[in-house]
DNA sequence: AATGAATGAGACTTCATTCAT
DNA sequence: AATGAATGAAGTCTCATTCAT
């Protein structure tokens, strides 16, 4: 009675669903959220409306889905490069800093979803940045209190200073015309230098 | 027939387009960009939409003249502070840091336009935006080069650093519920120490 | 500073939301409630989106208007024609009966607003709808009253047999084919006939 | 390869159909036609658009059916009520009258399809309504024929009063709160009372 | 200078229906 | 028989901007 659902179908239906999320993608990255229409990611994704909004609860929820999926990513990088700084704390942070640049440097779609589109949609994508933020700000954190060079209590503040340099900076990166920005392996090092003489680690 | 201006006149059409501006500012500190409506603005201002498009070219516009009012107020502020500092370049620099998030502590909407609603907006409103951080930059250079030449010239990345901690640790203290946010000055000058260790100067 | 209204200019306001109305009524009459749309009614009266928003909250706010504006025109006619049968209750309760026969027979599309599309179309306009019917039970139960025929607790279900007879009729009149119907006077006499009979005043 | 259909089948089958159209019913008399989705009633009855569209034309062919449905029902009692009256046609008409209330009363759900939502939904089921609002008015024609000819033929008019008045009766009790109803016995008496006068039959 | 009525492009979203599996 | 993914036409409504007065 039950006609199941086929191995095959599933997977079909989960590359529709990633081919809509990865052109919106692009879309929110190239002109942001406002200027990015759902008729645009569903003509650009060859789909169609009634699609869309089967995947989707609305254009919010695919910007949501899209900022998840970023700042997964990111945070995988993140602990990745940080695992394989080895056990100096000093280190571990140059690690991160410089890695969470170069990552934007090479999604430069993303991150202007993450640092510029995402600021003043609203409390639900609010939170979810916020929510990517923190963990970046978390993994600085950590490391600072090995250090154990400040007082626990300004700890948060301190590490969102580490995290508005980072964003601020590839923000200013990612506005310059692609011909004219500076290497992004020397964006990290001189961010990572501010950074670490920032907390008193240099 | 041809009624001349008088300064009376004129006196109340500056009135007029202040009223509006002023409005719009709260408003788009409020609501944000896209949720302020021009008829918001309109009808909080007790004015009308023939009125507001003889004052500005379209909402972009008084947009844009926020920031910049906003942006001016925060140079003057700034280098009052500057100035009352006396001699001492890194004393100068600390004040310059401080003030700059006590001022915008102490105007949370406008330090919302700013900050969270000024990005992803177009160029226009971009490099306006740019403009105002490059003259942040610009107040602390000044400190900066009396130090001499054995601090680094302060280049556009560092800037960047310098008013991206700055920028993300108010937002940070400005999202939290009002009874749980710590001290201003305190951030203030967890900031400051910051930002002045980044740059070299402690 | 305040340049006034004109008369002139309110004339033409009040033209144009007229022209809207009306055509809203005809189509409404014509084709329903849901088959009718708001671009329909737009291009129908030459006007437009923006105006139609402008003079209406939205499309049940035509309807409403329209529903509310027949039965203020029915409430007349209805007064009108009991004013002129003079003291007799008895014929006071057929002039009544056959006004509004007649009435509706001479504004088929409002009747068919008011007893086919006005039903099922949310609380709001239900509540409307009563609101009309209401007031015609509310005419006969006085009449009613005067010939103390009936159990006072009861009149009003009496008075709610009288107006469902009358406005089945005339439905099942509007859904003849034009050239089918009876003469609107001999349903009028017909169903006065039988709801003079049903209250024992015959 | 070729499963011939078993009875066991075809019973399962017609389960199937019932479901959903037993759903649709109730949903129908809750929330309307309009409002009433295929998505919806799919869910409710837990079964899935295929089928749905394998059971029915379209919407407005389960709509059909549920009318008609309940049109067949209310005859079935109606004949019952009036066989069960004995030989005395005013019993016979009083029985029909009270029957077609009660019934309704008892079933509201299905009443308020009937009366309220199957109006203003195109022609085909503007004639399933005329159908069985002609049938109830057959029933009552077959019982005066008996009283002779002192009474004049129930002619289309006057069946329409007729039945007017109790869908009148009905759809205000129904709109009442269910406890300031009053009691459905006395609504059907003194509808009866006020058609069976009506006609000239008291 | 000032008003506010007028415009219409276009955004978001729903839902009846089809069709490959 | 059954499933549910896919479609796209069409609906409602908002809002920046213009223009007659």
């Amino acid at each position: 009675m039950a006609y199941h659902t086929t191995p095959k179908m599933a997977k079909r239906k989960e590359a529709h669903r990633t081919k809509l999320l990865d052109t919106a993608m692009r879309l929110f990255g190239k002109h942001g959220y406002h200027a990015t229409t759902v008729p645009m990611i569903v003509k650009a994704s060859g789909s169609s409306t009634g699609s869309f909004y089967f995947y989707f609860r609305n254009k919010e929820d695919v910007f949501a889905a899209a900022l998840q999926r970023f700042g997964g990513r990111i945070a995988e990088a993140l602990n990745a490069a940080i695992g394989a700084a080895g056990d100096n704390p000093i280190r571990q942070m140059r690690a991160a800093v410089e890695q969470l640049v170069l990552f934007m440097a090479r999604n430069p779609n993303e991150a202007r979803i993450l640092i510029v589109e995402s600021s003043g949609l609203g409390p639900r994508l609010e939170q979810i940045r916020r929510g990517i933020v923190d963990s970046h700000a978390r993994s600085v954190e950590k490391a600072l209190s090995q250090l154990g060079s400040t007082l626990p209590r300004l700890d948060a503040l301190v590490a969102r200073c580490w995290v508005g340099s980072v964003y601020e900076s590839v923000y200013h990166w990612l506005e310059q015309p692609a011909d004219r920005r500076q290497a992004a392996k020397t964006v990290a090092s001189v961010v990572a230098q501010f950074n670490l003489r920032g907390v008193g680690a240099v």
